[in-house]
DNA sequence: AGCTTGCATCGAGAAACGTCGATCCAGGCT
DNA sequence: AGCCTGGATCGACGTTTCTCGATGCAAGCT
């Protein structure tokens, strides 16, 4: 039993749960908890998981058009949704014989705010 | 003996180079460049070691006030620094005895854009 | 010249990761 | 019931990653 508990990094507030890299130096609490998050992403299986996830119409997915995608078993495809899963990215359902798989946009709407860089910090207006 | 070039996410345009995660099934090229940007984000070390550098008065910091804010050798705040280096989020520059290093935000902002939802969808006025 | 300090590079060892085949479980069939 | 199919879980194996101490290099000192 292992305490791979999803991260809950979507969870709650909004705006001030998130500030950005660039507002003062990260704990070392959030580092590890949006490390997690980033590393689910770094791995180019997973991103490609992703973003067809993402990019579906309808919102979701079926593990069965997944998995002819990529040349890798399916035990492997099984165990990177898994480790998506975790991190908060992706949401799954059985829905009789087949598991569906849809993106969580709070978890990437939170990441893509805490790489924003604060617009006051860009010099354009000169 | 690999050549670890950095990676050029963070150059040329602005717009047109990074559709979102939901515009469409990314390709095996963008993921694996895409995903060692991630990977390097994938650390809590790292992420904190960005977050100081971004968050710094002044654009940039020197390696010799970023050691001591962690209880790791120096050997191994310099192999981080390498891999953020050699992904394209941070630059560095030596002057006198001292290195220093700055954030590259083109590259965050390319993150940043790829994981934004297109929630208005609306590519904007340019 | 020699010494000292700041930082990078070099192995090395332990831990984590990606992948596989084998197996197991859940549902829908005949 | 028995069988088949879609997915998840289980070891296992090779590779990568993280960390360290030791060493090397560059720049400023005495």
């Amino acid at each position: 039993m292992s305490k791979q508990e999803p991260v809950t990094l979507a969870q709650g507030g909004a705006e001030g749960c998130c500030p950005t890299l660039s507002a003062a130096p990260m704990s070392e609490d959030r580092a590890v908890g949006l490390a997690k998050v980033f590393k689910a992403l770094g791995d180019p299986v997973r991103l490609r998981l992703l973003s067809m996830i993402a990019s579906r119409e309808g919102g979701e997915i079926c593990v069965c058009d997944l998995t002819p995608a990529f040349d890798l078993s399916q035990p492997t495809i099984s165990h990177h949704l898994k480790l998506l899963k975790q991190a908060g990215l992706i949401g799954s359902e059985r829905r009789g014989t087949w598991v569906y798989y849809r993106l969580v946009p709070e978890t990437t709407d939170k990441l893509a705010s805490v790489l924003a860089r604060p617009a006051a910090s860009v010099p354009s207006t000169s």
